[in-house]
DNA sequence: TTTCTTGTTAGCAAGACTTGCAAATTAGAT
DNA sequence: ATCTAATTTGCAAGTCTTGCTAACAAGAAA
């Protein structure tokens, strides 16, 4: 995602409005490698500015995707999350704490899909699942091979 | 998945009840490579049992996931899917018509996330972006570069 | 086969998340 | 300062999944 002042030029140049809900979202987002899901960022951002809606951050965020400044980041959980990060890059995940994690990922051009012949593809995308140190460190406390998975991610995992 | 037959076994085993109900989605599921919804899953059912209801296929759904006899597939587009085959395998989804298939990649082991020390890496996904034939003429009919997302990927396409 | 215990089912309510809509507001041009 | 169209809000509504519970039925026991 752009900076917040490039954001600025290139909405006004699109005949879109600067306004103080916008600014303070481009702010929040830019370089936030948090994937926040809109409610997580409306939290944010009523702290700065109480009375923003929910709504607005929404919109906001979509827009912002269809500008082609964020992606969507769909890993379960419910909630869509929002990645200002458009570089070429992969996601972590760690299935006890929920946390996303930003990562680049060598080897993807080597992939080959085989047995697809009649679609053309236009991405990949690549989730490792895991556990963090922090949730190794907990497991390890609790003596506990399993363990129950974020609320975030309950039931919600895919392979 | 396993067949209907050793699933109707493994229930027993561990004590669970084998209704008409979970045999018929043993039944639907077995080899289902359409990566239903417990929606459309329900309303395969209800055509050959009238009277089952949507709570009692996502139940069931739930515990053969639980059971590892299938898993979940979060590709975006609010409702979750599910998968029976269990074979290493990975999933290409059609923007276009939001149809996913599985499929075999090589390469995955060559996967190299870089900067993940602190994570312990259990599993690895991988998601192919594109357009299927049949999407791609349609496309061409129609002169289109650009088309509308199919209502189940709209504005959910995650990277 | 009849009885009994316990797991299941069905249905509805409720929760989580996102979007449609319309009135009030305001950014930015004139 | 004025005006017009884009925005913001707040609420209703839609989608999908889960909690809860009374009625029910599978499977064991007698």
């Amino acid at each position: 995602m752009q900076s917040p002042t490039e954001l600025a030029a290139a909405y006004r140049s699109q005949g879109r409005k600067l306004t103080p809900q916008r600014q303070l979202l481009f702010q929040l987002m830019h370089g936030n490698d948090k994937h926040p899901t809109a409610e997580a960022l409306f939290a944010e951002a009523s702290a700065q500015m109480p009375g923003i809606s929910l709504r607005t951050v929404s919109q906001t965020l979509n827009e912002l995707a269809e500008m082609g400044e964020l992606q969507f980041i769909d890993i379960g959980g419910g909630a869509t999350r929002f990645d200002p990060n458009l570089d070429d890059h992969h996601h972590v995940v760690c299935v006890d704490c929920g946390q996303i994690r930003d990562v680049h990922v060598n080897g993807t051009a080597a992939l080959k899909p085989v047995g697809i012949e009649d679609f053309t593809i236009n991405e990949v995308g690549v989730v490792f699942q895991g556990v963090c140190s922090t949730c190794e460190k907990s497991r390890a406390k609790s003596n506990k091979t399993a363990h129950a998975k974020s609320p975030a991610l309950q039931a919600k995992v895919s392979k």
